[in-house]
DNA sequence: CAAAGCCCTGCAATCGATTACAACATCTAG
DNA sequence: CTAGATGTTGTAATCGATTGCAGGGCTTTG
């Protein structure tokens, strides 16, 4: 039972060819001649040999694995995108190595190391934050290193990145609430300097102003993806004199931790206020009321994400180009419907 | 910009010594004289010279990775542990390659290949559904692999686990309802075949009996994990004539489904029935309304997995024993409260 | 029929670390 | 003073695959 892990050369030896020519009836079928390629099938077949990787990698100088970087792994947005990429990843016979940015520049973890030390051979960067910099003064520029930031991405990096349409699905959130007859819109944004934040803000103001609604300032509230930043925005929503009867929330955890601490206090959603997220996430359809919001393509997210960082790394350029954004939709449920006549 | 990666080599001719005594002044610096230290640390310094994995992993015929398989990334549950391995793992000097049950058992992916390929040195299972005679066909017997299954295990699997005392969270929620005044309490069950299932039901039941409580069969609902299944259930609840009062959950996620598909059809907890979940997912407390719950400590439970499972590479025996089961608190929050006085 | 080209195969170098072994210096004990 | 122990270092083999190169067989072409 406890046999050894049969070697190339054990195959070599029952198929009766080289070792050589194992290696190319393996990896360029093409090259060998039917008869060689049958036997060393049959030979792999009765051995039970799987090519061993980390001798691959040595010869061949790469990893056959990535990395990604993600900021919170806790963070349901997140896995479902990291399921994206490991669904391309793997047929293609790479490895997925997930690391979250805290673990990141603790010793064998820091990226660079990760990067130098042959165990990956390329990044998908899941976290805006990130700095990348110490990537930079590594060996070789940042624009040599197979990095593809997805979803977010940090603003000045001369990386590939696929995100979504932020703009966009701010506008799509905003007509959602105009066409439901709200005039007093607010916003609770995401963390400060993210591009992300910035994106969707940009969006709520260019909606509001090209549907004749003029921004107001004080309905825009700072906060942070999370459930907690929904809450504390929930508090400074009932301290208002004049409050908004619609909030777009920047994600929405953040929107269930708003929609959380209303209820506490005696509110009610949306007959007191409306509320959409932003992300679709999972339990969004199961809330209590059940979310209105934007949908990301998150699986796809992640698949593109991988597909582009496969092809930087064997060398090819990108099929879908260096920055494409997917689109994303709105999914009406019940946490906004038409403000109540004052 | 563009320089090589250094090697050790470079190290080597930096330091004025050879390649055996830098390879020993990093893993074994005891063994090297303190001027002979001095000087390879300085070089390691100003060549900024990582180890490349692949070429010791190759000479010391192991991966220094483990491998983590999870059925289904999407579920936050998962993340927490997952998490918890890594902050192990990490400053061990181990990679861990996450990946899903569902792509098991493709190709590479097959977890089999996965060991034999040198890719990693032992598994994480959190999947108790997870089919592991493949792994005990294959080379070395079943016992020898390093695994460890965390939170659910296969019922025939002599490998050591870690767990949670899920008959005690099933007692303390019970007890917990009966304390409120409750007699008429329901279970919905997780998926068939489940450890997790049989424990939670098992410990349910012997709790009701334990407080002089008899065990009305009709009132335990079939279900699974997830919130479809919880949607499931309160469809069932809501046609039974003679309803419980409250329904203890197997999961978050379920008594989410539940509770959502309830308030849908107008009915409202805890005044009409008191629901509580196990896990305590992040969500769980701004749920509305706020979720009493079983808590799992889960990053503890991916800790100490990982610890374990790095013993077991090691060649160590446990520190904490083969089979450590860790313990579950009870978390009062909103979705629970006396029966109203019929 | 000879020269040139192609296909298939094997030999052996190579990737970059670790480590068994041996060499040498230094120290200790008798 | 010497045999033996101890501590430090370098030489070179090794891990298991890939791949450049060359050789042998066969086909094509003039």
């Amino acid at each position: 039972m406890a046999t050894e892990v049969p070697t190339i050369q054990d195959v070599a030896r029952v198929a009766g060819v080289s070792t050589a020519t194992v290696s190319r009836a393996l990896s360029n079928p093409e090259r060998v001649s039917d008869s060689a390629r049958r036997k060393v099938l049959e030979a792999v077949e009765t051995t039970g040999y799987v090519v061993n990787e980390a001798a691959r990698n040595l010869r061949q100088q790469r990893a056959n694995a990535i990395g990604v970087i993600a900021p919170d792994l806790s963070n349901p947005f997140f896995s479902s995108i990291i399921a994206g990429i490991e669904q391309i990843a793997g047929p293609n016979g790479f490895g997925v190595l997930v690391t979250e940015s805290s673990m990141t520049g603790q010793g064998a973890f820091d990226y660079a190391s990760l990067l130098a030390s042959a165990r990956v051979d390329g990044f998908v960067v899941l976290d805006g934050q990130m700095d990348l910099s110490r990537l930079r003064n590594r060996s070789k520029g940042l624009t040599q290193v197979p990095v593809v930031s997805a979803c977010e991405y940090p603003a000045d990096m001369p990386a590939p990145s696929v995100t979504v349409d932020n703009a966009g699905g701010a506008e799509k959130a905003v007509r959602h609430l105009v066409d439901l007859g709200h005039t007093k819109i607010g916003h609770i944004t995401g963390p400060r300097g993210n591009i992300l934040t910035t994106t969707r803000l940009e969006g709520f103001r260019e909606a509001l102003r090209s549907m004749g609604l003029t921004v107001r300032e004080d309905f825009i509230l700072p906060g942070d993806f999370n459930l907690e930043a929904g809450k504390l925005a929930a508090e400074i929503w009932r301290t208002m004199e004049d409050r908004p009867t619609a909030m777009f929330c920047a994600s929405d955890q953040q929107a269930f931790g708003f929609i959380s601490q209303l209820s506490r206090q005696g509110f009610r959603v949306p007959e007191d206020v409306s509320v959409i997220g932003f992300d679709d996430i999972e339990v969004s359809g199961f809330f209590v009321p059940a979310l209105t919001t934007i949908s990301q393509p998150r699986l796809e997210l992640g698949r593109m994400a991988a597909r582009m960082l496969l092809d930087r790394i064997n060398g090819q350029s990108h099929r879908e180009g260096l920055h494409p954004q997917l689109d994303v939709t709105l999914v009406v449920r019940d946490s906004t419907a038409a403000p109540v006549a004052a």
